[in-house]
DNA sequence: AACGCTATCAACCGCTCTCGC
DNA sequence: AGCGAGAGCGGTTGATAGCGT
């Protein structure tokens, strides 16, 4: 266990490339997920917490770093739209990529599709805001969307509507309140990850054949 | 060329979850 | 069952590169 002192002598900010090289021979000696032992063993002074992140998004083996793919934007795009903010959860759904990359994409480049055009008309620091998810709820005027956005959307809203007549026959138990089951998200941690990656990677009909015997 | 503004992304913070005792 | 420690997650911050004026 780390006593106090070890803790306000803590390392912080960013990791050079040495610091790296110690943390990866540590986690080859210590193993994925002894991070206080890490922490300690290493003598780099960083927290548990912050060599797990390093190694989670940095280091660990098969990470894909640059660009995302126009498959990757529109998957971030569908399984945020079922499961909402939980990066880690949609981050599993794409090979190589971590929930802080995804997490960083959703904010920077699809998230602020919903409030563009705002700041052509207010160029203040207000518009400019710390907190994207913030902006989730502006509303986009339809005379600067442009034509890219526009196939964008209507890949993703025709996706929806596709899962909108699927879900017609999938009710969740909570469905007696009238509340459909996409919207519920409680009922959502039901359905095991496996059978979401197949609903999204085949049609309606197959996708309720995958989901039926675990409900 | 200099300055201010904006976008990007690595890293931290604080809360929740999980597991062992 | 309750508690504590460690791990994991999502939100937020801060540094800085790049762009526009």
């Amino acid at each position: 266990m780390m006593d106090k002192e070890f803790k306000t002598r803590m390392k912080r900010g960013f990791w050079k490339p040495e610091e790296d090289l110690i943390l990866k021979n540590c986690v080859e000696t210590h193993g994925e997920g002894n991070w206080a032992t890490i922490s300690e063993k290493s003598g780099l002074m960083r927290s548990g917490k912050s060599c797990r992140l390093r190694w989670k998004n940095y280091l660990r083996p098969n990470i894909k770093r640059g660009m995302m793919s126009e498959d990757e934007k529109d998957l971030i795009i569908r399984l945020h739209k079922l499961l909402g903010n939980r990066w880690s959860l949609i981050a599993g759904r794409l090979p190589g990529r971590t929930d802080n990359e995804v997490k960083n994409f959703w904010n920077t480049h699809l998230n602020k599709r919903s409030c563009r055009g705002k700041k052509k008309h207010v160029k203040s620091k207000e518009a400019n805001s710390r907190s994207p998810l913030g902006k989730e709820s502006q509303e986009i005027p339809a005379e600067t969307v442009s034509n890219k956005e526009v196939a964008a959307n209507s890949v993703l809203d025709s996706w929806i509507e596709e899962m909108q007549d699927f879900n017609c026959s999938l009710l969740s138990p909570l469905s007696m309140n009238n509340v459909p089951f996409l919207e519920d998200e409680p009922f959502i941690p039901i359905l095991d990850d496996i059978v979401l990656l197949e609903a999204f990677t085949s049609t309606g009909k197959e996708a309720w054949n995958e989901i039926q015997p675990f409900l």
